[in-house]
DNA sequence: AACTTGACTTGGACTAAGTCCAATGTAGGA
DNA sequence: TCCTACATTGGACTTAGTCCAAGTCAAGTT
């Protein structure tokens, strides 16, 4: 069971039914689910859940830190319930599938104070680019 | 003058008074504009430029090459004409304000074939997040 | 300079993603 | 069991962007 509604249920959130299945929705790795996607699975289990409590809750997972968006490329947020661990992204070009990855190094490192324009520089996202092994194959 | 303009002159762009005051709007270090500031600017000049045009403008000089798109929160979009020297960005948290930075390193050397899950890896966007001055402040 | 024509522009309708709200329902404590 | 503060709902609304048929015009040709 996810330990996801352990620690929602830990910190006193009210437990509905809406909120248990749009938890379970978001459970797993690799998943990056945009809002209407999360709408739709959540709904085969509660048919009668609506939009805006699925923007409600993925709206309160995010506040909790439970939960990133991802804006990966220009269409909807996805949601992305692997928080508890930091990384960044691999997204396939032309099918839009996406990975958690963990690069090595300190990029944060890699940028001098004279490209900080004075800023206070508190973190870093890395997209890359590329085509997954299916989408490789067709061209 | 904008030797974006003479670029495209080059590449056998038709000229009209609309792609003049969009390609004249997005001139400069450090410009990302919306469409919405493309167009609002634009029709500063040239006040019947309809939003269309800045539009499929916008799409025209991206497939050229000559502008980026960088989506860089989950609004809208942002028109980079910096596109002839790869860059990165630095993003105030707060008020949103854009830099371009060049940091040191190759990320992409940073990403170890075991996390790759079979991809080709073509290109890598960072995104710095930070705080810019004048926000610091407030603080 | 006028002609021609395919490319460009336009306004408005349309879509997708997300927000907002007043009315209704309910989880969980008393 | 009762109460009520918090959660859910449907639908209206907003923002960003796309699409299209009709009108306009840049630039090559005569
Ligand atoms: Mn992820
Ligand atoms: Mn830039
Ligand atoms: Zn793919
Ligand atoms: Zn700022």
């Amino acid at each position: 069971m996810s330990d996801l509604l352990e620690r929602l249920r830990g910190r006193g959130w009210r437990m509905t039914a809406q909120r248990r299945v749009v938890a379970e929705v978001l459970d797993g790795e690799h998943v990056h689910l945009t809002a209407d996607e999360v709408h739709a699975r959540a709904a085969a289990k509660l048919p009668e859940i609506s939009r805006a409590t699925v923007y409600n809750t993925l709206g309160e997972l995010v506040s909790l830190g439970e939960v990133v968006e991802v804006s990966t490329d220009k269409r909807a947020k996805r949601y992305d319930p692997n928080a508890h661990r930091p990384h960044h992204h691999l997204i396939c070009a032309r099918c839009g599938s996406i990975r958690d990855v963990h690069p090595t190094g300190n990029p944060l490192a890699d940028l001098p104070a004279s490209e900080r324009f004075g800023f206070t520089v508190s973190g870093v996202e890395m997209t890359y680019r590329g085509l997954c092994p299916d989408c490789a194959a067709l061209v």
